[in-house]
DNA sequence: TTGTTGATTTCGCAA
DNA sequence: TTGCGAAGTCAACAA
């Protein structure tokens, strides 16, 4: 088997599963690694097909090519249409719940906006605490240095403005790298760690009452 | 089937693609979409299975259920070890083969050493230019925000060595995003596109002579 | 074991 | 369509 496209991979012959979806993508994997195949196609591509070999070519003209030498077993079933995937606790729904919940990082807080925009793209969470100064929130599942960076980045740009500035930095994330944590809090920004279940428990909590 | 552990995630009932590895992995495929599945557990996990029902657990407790009402095919094959995956034209290529053409760069320049050690990591490429100043060259295969942070960062450390300022920084990619190259000579970082199959050509050409 | 970085990343959203 | 950031990222490699 062989890929020949932004790169260039060979796969020699072994036993391996074949799996060609309905859009014509292509799958090949072996008994072991994790979801990822050894080699594939991504849809939208075509797939053309002799007892022997197999040739998936799609637009930008990659091709993976497949010497078949024998076929141990052969399923096809028609899949259907398929009902969408429902996910809970990604970076999204932090953001809504901690802008629901200011008062976890200090009392008289109060929202501006989520997604506050800037040129260099929007600020998750823009806040006045009771002195009412500018803070701008950045949040991320896990808290690492490109996070802190990005804060970093938001903050020299929106200091520049007379009307919003000082502006202050805080790095919010379920959990901080150490080394996150050092460069933020030797640039002035105070790390808050969110705990989720908490979080998502007083959301429910508020709501009995 | 539900998951639970990072995040919560439901599926709904539909037909489905089961897929269980030699490594007791699992794998929840739609009939399409790309090569993600739509749900799975990475090894080491284990697997519990009954007609109606399969559990998969991980050591860190996150669990993957299945609810099977209907099976339409249910094939076994034990594929067996399989041989390596070889490719070539990543990162690692890139940088050797431009460590072999410093003269892309500029006339007169000297390698130092690839994967140069500093405390927070290697830096790709470190070279003398013609006036046998320090240079250090970042490699990306696609160049992006990322990549320039980390040369920052680099620099800035090296230069506070007064052995070796003033270090000067080379981003080096196959393609370069705009947001990445204004950033980066707002810096005093100079851009380089690297054009592999050239690159590559050269290469080949050398080794006749 | 932990951390860092690259990836044929994939995926989703918004301009 | 394109660009950008998140991901249950995964996976390889070094400390």
């Amino acid at each position: 088997m062989d890929y020949d496209g932004r790169l260039t991979a060979h796969l020699p012959s072994a036993l391996r599963l074949l799996i060609v979806k309905a859009d014509g993508s292509v799958l090949v994997h072996s008994d072991g690694g994790s979801y990822k195949p050894l080699n594939w196609m991504s849809p939208p591509c075509r797939l053309t097909e002799t007892p022997a070999k197999w040739t998936v070519t799609n637009k930008p003209g990659e091709t993976l090519t497949i010497n078949i030498e024998e076929t141990l077993s052969d399923t096809s079933v028609d899949l259907g249409i398929d009902p969408g995937l429902v996910k809970d606790g990604v970076e999204a729904h932090l953001q809504e719940l901690l802008a629901e919940q200011l008062h976890l990082l200090g009392d008289g807080w109060r929202l501006i906006r989520r997604e506050y925009p800037t040129p260099i793209g929007p600020v998750d969470i823009m806040a006045r605490n009771a002195n009412n100064e500018h803070v701008a929130v950045e949040i991320k599942r896990r808290g690492e240095i490109d996070g802190v960076e990005q804060l970093t980045r938001y903050l020299e740009l929106l200091n520049r403005d007379p009307l919003l500035a000082p502006v202050h930095g805080i790095f919010a994330a379920q959990e901080i790298k150490l080394q996150a944590r050092t460069l933020a809090e030797d640039r002035g920004i105070r790390c808050v760690t969110l705990d989720y279940d908490t979080m998502r428990g007083k959301e429910r909590e508020g709501t009995l009452f």
